[in-house]
DNA sequence: CTTGACCTTCCGGTAGCTGGAAGGACCATC
DNA sequence: GATGGTCCTTCCAGCTACCGGAAGGTCAAG
């Protein structure tokens, strides 16, 4: 397979599996005329790393569990470990995103949105 | 004031604020050392640009919220939309954030976490 | 006069790609 | 076999918002 056939199956863009190469993610093989050459293999790796990414792990974390899936003899306690420590990350991301949600609302409403400068969003930001 | 009093007041770091200068988000004085010499009013800035950026704001957000700060003339309609859009990214965020989270939290709960090498974690990223 | 704490600029790196240029390869058609 | 359009390749630059570190100037104290 070529490269934009992986593309519309993985629903990965070219570049980006070009890029998963350069980082050694994959390793598709090559046709004489120097176009990638991709197996069945390859593209489940692909599809595993986007739904992954998906996932909001970080290249490196899926660097880790490709490594994990490969591995016969891996404990599923090194995946969930894996998998608990981006959840936490997560959790913390959604709070402060919650926290500055609740702060610009609240601004956002006292704000009268009108044709005047006065504005208790500037007010805010200029006096803490 | 030099930069490091300056980082002291406002919490930003001295490359941050260095980084600030360079784009042009403020243009501190120059002694004649060549020390940036800050005046009561840079500090005023930094501290705004701090606080934008703690709510999320991106830099050109935050370019466009000075710009307006500064603006005598200002309709508070201009910076209520740009907080509104910001807010409108944030809920689309948090919304992406806790589909992820669920997801996860439902795998993690599903993962026996032993020695074995069973694992639904990697079976629902293998096969989607 | 030296020491140490400042300050300066410049360069490189981070994450995870994306866009584009320059050039080769392939396929169908005339 | 020339042409055109669509693939493919590599390489280089750039994006966000900085951070780290090196090399070197400045300043105040002892």
């Amino acid at each position: 397979m070529n490269i934009s056939d992986v593309a519309r199956e993985t629903g990965l863009p070219a570049k980006t599996i070009r890029y998963y190469e350069e980082i050694n993610l994959i390793k598709p093989l090559r046709d004489t005329n120097g176009y990638r050459l991709f197996r069945v293999s390859d593209v489940h790796k692909l599809a595993f790393l986007g739904r992954a990414r998906a996932l909001g792990f970080s290249i490196e974390d899926c660097r880790r569990l490709l490594a994990l899936y490969e591995d016969q003899d891996r404990a599923s306690a090194d995946v969930k470990q894996l998998a608990e420590e981006h959840l936490a990350q997560i959790d913390e991301k959604i709070a402060q995103l919650r926290s500055m949600q609740e702060t610009l609302r609240h601004l956002v409403r006292e704000c009268a949105g009108d044709s005047r400068p006065d504005c208790p969003i500037l007010r805010d930001l200029a006096n803490g």
